[in-house]
RNA sequence: GGUCCCGUAGCUCAGCUGGAUAGAGCACCUGCCUUCUAAGCUGGCGGUCGUUGGUUCGAAUCCAACCGGGAUCACCA
């Protein structure tokens, strides 16, 4: 469990200051440290409004009382304020050099191992169409709360779940066999998963085709939507695959096969991975036998055509049914026995982290009861990780009307886009052709990434093409653009004090050898970004604990933000005073590895140059 | 209709365990490249925090109602 350092020195102390001076325990909970606002002198502030009943004095008393006790019995507390119930607290200046000689030597983005092992399930598609943007959040997202995860000390499993069997696979199958002639991700140079959505919309089309037709003959629609051939054709070839029909099950496979192969390109250019695949072929008939074990505890029950039930109503949910009268299966069904099957698996695993959509929530709502009826004490760890939709500035994305942005089209787009204002500017002459293509790559995919997860991963939000795209702002490559200045200040402090960049990674050495974190007096600029730095770790904690990249984003963003203002007004290499000098190498070198580290969580890269 | 989520600057988003004068980016206007990377930095413009009421010393933040948007409530996945 995190702490803040400077935190754990401070509570404490009010506490013991607020019992000596008024004779009251003050409740940790009450007590709230914030940063103190730039308008006013201090490093952290304390609002003693909440603690006036107790006190017995008025504001301005009681912040002074507590102000001077601190004072006088705290070290780090060099002098403080108070302006109406705010006790501004400022902080000494060895605090700061000494969290950043630690900084620089152990890294603040790695807690200790909690021994915790967590699984995280994203992306999860279905193997009858391309990713799409949509995906992407899902994948980024979970993708980056895995890296959040690890860092904050867990042992994390990544896995997903491939929907491969069911209708819509058959679909393309159906489709592939009467139009393909054969064709295949060789013979037309298609990606595998492109090539089997494409038979998945000229099965559309083609069945569309054939319900006009039968309307036509005076057929109802809905009558017409089921009786269409090529639907029935559809459902007979599922059927055969139930049945484990040979030839069904082969080109099954090979269909699979070619998306398979199209989804391992597209992870491998997002920078995903998994460490076990589920598949639903596999899964699906399980959770029979626990639906059956749950009717004969009771906690379920039949009806009196075979359905099996759950009554969720005194939870304030609905009955919910779990399986067929005939027997079969439903996701629900499969869910239950997915689930049970993982924590036997790994029976180490303390939480697991579904990655879906905002329109499953009350499916997991009722999934995570059913589990708890079952009386499964693991079930306390299953978490929906529910993220918003994204739409686009023209509304809802929707596969029928053709409006869905493809993963892999996006993501050459925003390379293509970094490319185009990278030769634009002319910086980089001297990088060789495999150089930039890298670097593109890094820059688009950071622009990208980025755009996606810095918004609360609940809400919904809106992809603008446009600002996806954006190099400037609030964005991925602005923060990459920063780590690259940092590098590149590194490399000619490296040339022009040699001596010095051995020492980077510690503030106490001087050139004369004299230990300066005493003795530092830090100015503006870089107070205010060692604060930012100082706080980073806190807010990784509130990423892992929330599983919100975006606090840890919108964190970072802040932080290389007040080192830019930092590097525009401060001399680094050009200050004279060497003592000055080598400390503020110290502190760009831990912004930059900070930097680093937060983008990394985030599933970011960083140039060396840019 | 029941349940759940959302509504903050022209646009996209922070802030929401109640606290000081509500922030950032984009856009628009302005200044800064003979000095460590201008993919940067400065300054400016821009707000009835959906509405109304309540709780409180104090509300964008909590509660209620209403308005607007979305999701979900299948023997689909």
């Amino acid at each position: 469990m995190f702490q803040d350092p400077l935190q754990a020195q401070l509570l404490p102390a009010l506490q013991a200051a607020f019992q000596e001076l008024f004779q009251h325990a003050l409740d940790p909970k009450a007590i709230a440290f914030q940063p103190t606002r730039p308008e006013f002198e201090g490093d952290v502030t304390i609002n003693v409004f909440p603690f006036l009943k107790l006190s017995g004095k008025g504001p301005e008393q009681t912040a002074t009382a507590i102000g001077k006790h601190l004072h006088a019995h705290v070290d780090v507390v060099e002098r403080f304020n108070v302006v109406k119930g705010f006790l501004n607290i400022v902080i000494a200046d060895a605090y700061w050099t000494d969290f950043l000689r630690e900084a620089g030597e152990k890294g603040i983005l790695q807690f200790p191992s909690s021994g915790d092992q967590v699984m995280v399930e994203y992306s999860s598609p279905n193997t009858n169409k391309p990713l799409h943007l949509g995906h992407a959040r899902n994948i980024f997202l979970g993708d980056s709360v895995s890296r959040i995860l690890q860092a904050a000390g867990n042992d994390v499993v990544r896995v997903q779940i491939v929907n491969d069997r069911g209708i819509h696979i058959c679909k393309s199958m159906v489709a592939w066999l009467k139009f393909g002639n054969g064709e295949t991700p060789e013979s037309s140079g298609l990606k595998g998963d492109k090539l089997v959505g494409k038979y998945y919309v000229a099965f559309d089309t083609a069945w569309k085709a054939e319900v006009a037709e039968q309307i036509a003959a005076g057929m109802k629609e809905d009558e017409a939507e089921k009786q269409a051939p090529i639907m029935l054709e559809a459902q007979e070839m599922l059927r055969k695959w139930e049945a484990n029909d040979p030839e069904v099950r082969t080109l099954w496979a090979k269909m699979n096969g070619w998306v398979y192969d199209g989804f391992n390109a597209t992870y491998a250019r997002m920078g995903v991975g998994f460490d076990k695949i589920y598949y639903e072929s596999d899964t699906y008939v399980l959770g029979k036998k626990d639906v059956m074990d749950g009717l004969e505890k009771g906690v379920f029950y039949k009806k009196e055509d075979g359905s099996v039930w759950v009554d969720n109503t005194p939870d304030g949910l609905d009955e919910k049914v779990l399986m067929r009268g005939d027997g079969t299966s439903l996701y629900m069904t499969q869910d239950i026995g997915t689930a049970i099957k993982r924590f036997e698996e790994f029976p180490g695993l303390k939480r697991l982290i579904y990655t879906v959509g905002n329109e499953q929530d009350y499916h997991f709502k009722v999934l995570f009861l059913i589990l708890k009826k079952l009386g499964y004490a693991w079930a306390e760890g299953l978490y929906h990780l529910s993220y918003g939709m994204v739409d686009l500035p023209t509304g809802k994305m929707k596969s029928r009307e053709g409006t869905v942005v493809d993963a892999d089209e996006l993501m050459e787009e925003v390379v293509q886009e970094a490319r185009l204002a990278g030769e634009e500017l002319s910086k980089l002459d001297d990088f060789s052709e495999d150089e930039k293509t890298i670097l593109f790559e890094q820059i688009g995919m950071a622009a990208l990434k980025y755009y996606l997860l810095k918004v609360d991963p609940k809400k919904r939000m809106l992809f603008d093409p446009k600002a996806s795209i954006d190099l400037q702002g609030h964005t991925g490559p602005f923060i990459q653009y920063t780590y690259a200045r940092i590098r590149s200040l590194l490399r000619k402090a490296g040339e022009k004090f040699p001596v010095v960049s051995s020492q980077l990674s510690g503030v106490q050495a001087s050139a004369a050898g004299q230990p300066t974190t005493d003795s530092y007096q830090l100015n503006q600029e870089e107070r205010t970004v060692i604060k930012l730095l100082h706080q980073l770790p806190a807010v990784l904690n509130e990423a892992a604990t929330k599983l919100d990249p975006s606090s840890l984003a919108n964190h970072t963003f802040e932080l290389v933000k007040a080192y830019n203002g930092f590097y525009q007004t401060v001399p680094v290499l050009k200050e004279e005073d060497g003592t000055k000098r080598n400390f503020r190498l110290a502190l760009s070198n831990a912004v930059g590895s900070a930097t680093k580290r937060a983008l990394w969580c985030l599933g970011i890269e960083v140039p060396e140059r840019m």
